[in-house]
DNA sequence: TTTCTAGTTTAGAATTGTTTTAAACTATTG
DNA sequence: CAATAGTTTAAAACAATTCTAAACTAGAAA
C-alpha cells in the first residue's frame, strides 16, 4: 500500500513532469525516509530509481555517477547504499563471495543468478510456490526466505 | 549411490578402524578425486570430514589445524578448500557480504541462517517443498536451487 | 635406490571490496 | 545571517582472498 502509493508517484512524475522536474521523485523518496536531499544523494537516488529495477554493485553505481559527471566519492556511494538499505529503499542480495548487489526492487521476490555472467534476474514471488517450510530452530523467528536459482549460460 | 557407498565406508572406518587407521577415510577421499595425499591435505580432510556435518570458514579451519598442531599455511587452506569444492567434496554457501562457509554436506539441502550469530543450520531437502519453479531465462540451464531462510535470535 | 618431474606448499606481496577516520563542508533551524 | 547536526571526502586501515615465485615432495621412471 505504501509501496503502491510510491509507485504511483513515480509513474506520475516520470510521465508528466520528468522533463520539468527531474528530481521530484528522488526528493520525495529522501524526504520520506528522513535523509537530507544533498547533491550526492539526489544524484544517486536518481540513478538508482529512475530506470526500472536494477541490481547494482557499489562500484557500478560509482561508475554510473562518474559517467553522469556527478562528483561523488566511493565512500559516499557506500554510505548512501547502506542508508537506503536501512531505510527500506533498497535490498541487498548476496550471491557469491565478494559479490553483493543492491536491488531497487524491495518487494518480496526471488532471483535467478546467471553464471558466469554474474547477472541477477528477478523472479516474481508468486511464480515460486514454497508449499512447505520447516519451523525455525528453537529460540529463533523467521525473517525472510530467499530463493536463488543458479543457472549457467548454455 | 556413490554417496551412499562413501558414507558406508566412512562409517566402517570410523566405527571399526578409526583408532588403528585414523587416516583411512581421508586417504580414500583424496584418492577418489585424484589429489595427492600430502600431509596438509590429509590433515585438513580429517578435520573436515571426521566430525559430522560442518559449516566452516577458511579461517576457522586454519584455526582448527593450528590447534591440532598441524603446520599448514592459510594459502594452503584456501587452495585445499577450493580443490575440495571443485572435486565435489565440499559445497560453498554464501550468506552475506564477506560471509562464506564451506559445507561438508554435499547432498542437496537448504539452510537456516541465524543472525546475528552467523550460524548455518541444515534443512533436509525434503522438508522444503518447492512445488512450482519458473523456467530459467533463455539460453540458460538450471544448476541448483538454494533456499536460505534467514532467522533472527528471538 | 636414485633421479626426474609435475604437483604442492609457503611466506609474503598484492588485490579486492569495504569501512573507518577526522577534517572540511553544507542543509536546516532559529 | 549564525549555530549545529548531518554529510562528504581523501586517505588510511581493514578483512578476506588471491597471486607470485621459490622451495619442497609424492609418485613414476630409470
Ligand atoms: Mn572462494
Ligand atoms: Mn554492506
Ligand atoms: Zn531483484
Ligand atoms: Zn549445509
Amino acid at each position: 500500500m505504501s509501496d503502491n502509493q510510491t509507485d504511483k508517484t513515480v509513474e506520475m512524475v516520470s510521465e508528466t513532469h520528468a522533463s520539468k522536474r527531474p528530481y521530484a521523485d528522488a526528493l520525495l523518496r529522501l524526504k520520506q525516509v528522513g535523509l537530507r536531499p544533498t547533491r550526492q544523494r539526489m544524484a544517486l537516488a536518481k540513478l538508482l530509481f529512475d530506470g526500472g529495477d536494477q541490481h547494482i554493485t557499489a562500484e557500478d553505481l560509482h561508475g554510473m555517477a562518474r559517467k553522469a559527471t556527478v562528483k561523488v566519492s566511493l565512500a559516499t556511494v557506500y554510505n548512501t547504499l547502506h542508508q537506503f538499505k536501512e531505510s527500506g529503499l533498497l535490498r541487498e542480495v548476496v550471491v557469491g563471495p565478494g559479490r553483493s548487489y543492491f536491488d531497487t526492487n524491495t518487494h518480496a521476490h526471488h532471483h535467478f543468478y546467471v553464471e558466469p555472467a554474474g547477472e541477477l534476474v528477478d523472479i516474481p514471488v508468486d511464480s515460486v510456490e514454497l508449499s512447505r517450510l520447516p519451523s525455525p530452530p528453537d529460540g529463533t523467528v523467521m525473517d525472510r526466505v530467499d530463493v536463488i536459482i543458479r543457472v549457467t549460460q548454455a
